[in-house]
DNA sequence: TCCCAGGCGATCT
DNA sequence: AGATCGCATGGG
């Protein structure tokens, strides 16, 4: 058992802040997420999340997995109080924090994010597992890409893929054969980054940027959506001041993208 | 029935 | 280079 102190650590809010679909509550105060070929249970305590795994684990693995050693106060700090908006959206988004997850997993599943809304991309992600992941017992590891490669068109769109089953496919075979070096770019620069992802298929400049970000944690993304967009146009008149957040406007997305869906008060979108 | 959802790519002007 | 449109699927 170990323990994550509460203070700007809230796995409720990660849950719902469209940067992961495979931490899912199991009651309140209870939350399980698969990731990593991995899955760990946290339990709410008074001060602390516990999770449910030996030591090893949580330094080897779940400490950085969560980015417990980034300081995020440090980042809303940089924001100033003339702002209200953005003031109040990270003060409601205090305790997200960017996990650092696996690049394929993002790819696949920001791939398939176009043109759905949340709990439908989750649907989709749980199917692709259940049906291609490896078994762990609890829940089913993401598919590799493999797995995927040998699911064909027709099978991907068993999982309500739609016309995005031809891309994931694509993805899928040039990373299993190795034209598509995943681990290979995490060596490259932000801006070859996002020229090496937008090269594939069915990925543009907002889902690469959201591989970017929540893959390879590379924080200075900024995904514009159509939450952000909405946002930058009603709340700062179609320029958002990127300049002030200048290797982490990432992070500011998150507290944008995750107040703007409250406030939208359709919370199931 | 119409509209929208963490867009993208092809096809126009 | 900018604007428009089709694309699968599900929910409100």
């Amino acid at each position: 058992m170990e323990f994550i102190p509460k203070q700007d650590f809230n796995p409720e809010k990660i849950a719902d802040s469209g940067q992961c679909f495979r931490l899912n509550q199991l009651e309140p105060g209870r939350f399980r997420l698969t990731a990593r070929k991995r899955c760990v249970e946290l339990a709410e305590r008074a001060d602390a999340w516990a999770l449910d795994c030996p030591a090893a684990e949580f330094d080897g693995l779940w400490r950085s997995y969560f980015d417990l050693d980034t300081d995020y106060a440090a980042f809303r700090a940089a924001v100033p109080e003339k702002d209200a908006y953005l003031t109040a959206a990270a003060k409601f988004g205090t305790g997200i924090r960017i996990l650092r997850q696996d690049p394929w997993e993002m790819l696949v599943t920001f791939i398939i994010s176009q043109r759905k809304n949340i709990p439908a991309i989750r649907a989709c992600v749980e199917a692709l597992c259940v049906r291609y992941g490896e078994n762990l017992g609890r829940e089913y590891a993401f598919p590799t890409p493999a797995a995927l490669s040998g699911a064909g068109e027709e099978g991907l769109r068993t999982c309500a893929l739609g016309y995005r089953a031809g891309y994931v496919l694509a993805a899928a075979r040039l990373v299993q054969t190795g034209a598509l070096d995943l681990e290979a770019l995490a060596s490259l620069g932000d801006g070859e980054l996002l020229e090496a992802l937008t090269a594939v298929p069915g990925v543009g400049v907002k889902v690469a940027s959201c591989v970017s970000l929540f893959g390879y944690h590379r924080i200075a993304a900024f995904p514009r959506d159509v939450w952000i967009n909405r946002v930058v146009h009603e709340h700062y008149r179609g320029r958002f001041p990127l300049y002030r957040y200048k290797g982490f406007a990432g992070v500011i997305q998150q507290y944008l993208f995750y107040y703007a869906r409250y406030e939208g008060k359709n919370t199931k979108n």
